[in-house]
DNA sequence: GTGTATTTTGTATGCGCTTACATTTATTAA
DNA sequence: TTAATAAATGTAAGCGCATACAAAATACAC
């Protein structure tokens, strides 16, 4: 191909293979309904003039953009890597692009995004967690766009939403510590506000300690952005309580490791003198001294999920529009019964 | 707006303003060609009937789509998410979307994804490290599209690149702990095929011990995936060599976490057993137990340059289409003299 | 005021494709 | 064979916008 020459149209392909420029579309879109004769002059017609359709000449006239915009709060955190990467993933087998932005947690942000989104022409939409400014099911319905809610679930959501139940899994943590004999409680948080998935996994925690009798002074709930250098210096605050706690339950494995590896800096024992947990199963999580007890979620299974609800729709099927992910307690080395 | 009506269009705003619809784009793209009385018009005929721009329809009539596509060996590590989401940032602000695909660090598999944004119509196209199929070139070029490459430079490279000499950045570990006295060195490397960021980094450090005289043997070297649990299992098979090293260089701080963590968990203490060093300085290397010497790189800067880059390219500017930063060596306390 | 230069607005075409509908060709039944 | 039916192909009309060019309105100089 000469690289001064424009890209070659279909009008061109048409031309050259003799046939109407229906026929080429045919082929590229419905190629059953060309003759096997007909079908392969065009086809190598189509290669011989490295021809390549025009993606906006394509939306404009099929009203599909063959695009799925994303938003999660943040890239820069391990937490959503894996998901996204398996979101991305299934789009393309199936010849969707991702649109991918985020929004740092911050909802007002995000409503921004999902409307630069929705002027992109996406064919549908993924965010993350259940909370969302109302307008954004509003734009989304009036143009009739899918969409899907991830990273949570509840059996009463009243939209498409492919995820675990955060509330349900953070009982599990504080469960089985109860039942080692803890009674002493701290917990690190998320920042809840905005944040569904963070706190409805604190409520969960703190619903379980109340259903057991144990009710947390506020000083034994610290919430902090999911960095490990917060969850470093929450874990500093907690053990320098007048009563430290002999658990300390963090709602995500950034956070846990930064207590984890706090202790480690100042040389106090887990799960000896303090037990520790997560949220989240990271990869990291395993590999600490001492391994982490966490909640391990299908991140992959989940980002896949999502994603092959929208391709669904979008072919017109009708998927299960809530989906529940089962979770699972990873009992490691960094929790044990209070000594 | 009633959720049954179709979205308006340019001409619904022409002629509810009593305007052309020529004005009405000039509103949208060049405001000021417009007197104000009538901008403003047709601005709140705008906002009255929720107008928005159809994407396609204007990539297809201005041959500009606005969207910059970025092809990355992985979304599911911590290396790129810092610098990738400076660069969705810098994006949006100039109103581009990202358009994001990961290769899986096969060259092959990215010479598809590039093919599917060039069909995408992307304006422009960030890649990650030097070594590509010449195929890209070939077809970017001959579209004319911008592109960039990232997290890496040379000087003679003959593309547009925004990044760090990994070569000579790589250096800078070895000579350090050669200078504290080390002789006896063994390499946790990335898998240097295809990977010119890891090839660079292995080389860097291989040429420098030689330079000093110090000549590795091959089962000192080990090569492998970025992964804890791959870093953890080199380490542990450096350390039963018959002569184990003073010093494991890792050519990424994933390796060097899994190194380190696998020191932990089998006793063998950091720095005064086995002095270990990493290269790319995440969050976590900060805050292991001992914290990790590294190679500190600005992912954040790069990310916005290679941004700027494209949008300027785009703006028809002339940028510098070689950009190196200025990597750092962070000395803390993996590493230290020989005992 | 008049005529000219300048800015502002409108007209109309086409970007490259999909698709409803019309037309042609192949297939089948009688 | 022929007529009726089904399948394949072509024709042509947009999709919604940007923009070259033409026309109108305004500004300016005299």
């Amino acid at each position: 191909m000469n690289p001064f020459n424009k890209p070659a149209t279909q009008g061109d392909v048409a031309k050259a293979a003799g046939v109407s420029t229906a026929t080429v579309s045919r082929v590229i879109n419905q190629p059953d309904s060309v003759r096997a004769g007909i079908r392969q002059r065009v086809e190598s017609t189509i290669t011989e003039l490295n021809y390549v359709a025009d993606a906006a000449a394509r939306a404009l006239a099929s009203k599909r953009s063959r695009c799925i915009g994303a938003v999660i709060p943040t890239l820069a955190n391990a937490i959503f890597a894996d998901g996204i990467e398996a979101f991305e993933s299934r789009l393309n087998h199936a010849s969707f692009s991702l649109m991918l932005t985020s929004s740092g947690y911050d909802l007002q942000h995000e409503l921004t995004q999902v409307k630069t989104l929705i002027e992109r022409g996406v064919d549908a939409i993924m965010l993350v967690g259940l909370n969302h400014d109302p307008l954004i099911y509003t734009l989304l319905q009036q143009r009739n766009i899918p969409y899907v809610l991830t990273w949570a679930y509840r059996s009463d959501c009243p939209h498409p939403c492919v995820g675990f139940d955060n509330y349900a899994a953070a009982k599990l943590i504080p469960l089985h510590l109860k039942s080692l004999g803890h009674q002493n409680f701290a917990i690190i948080s998320g920042i809840a506000k905005g944040n569904d998935r963070a706190f409805d996994r604190l409520t969960g925690m703190q619903d379980l300690l109340t259903a057991q009798g144990i009710k947390l002074p506020k000083e034994s709930i610290i919430e902090c952005n999911y960095e490990l250098e917060a969850g470093r210096a929450a874990c500093r605050q907690l053990l320098q309580l007048p009563k430290p706690p002999s658990a300390i339950l963090c709602s995500n494995d950034v956070l846990a490791a930064g207590a984890i590896l706090e202790c480690q800096a100042s040389g106090i024992k887990v799960p000896t003198e303090v037990s520790i947990a997560g949220f989240d199963d990271l990869a990291l999580s395993a590999n600490l001294t001492p391994s982490l007890t966490t909640i391990h979620i299908p991140f992959k299974l989940m980002g896949q999920r999502a994603a092959q609800y929208l391709i669904d729709r979008l072919a017109g099927l009708n998927p299960p529009a809530q989906q529940q992910l089962e979770v699972e307690l990873r009992l490691r080395h960094s929790t044990a019964a209070p000594t």
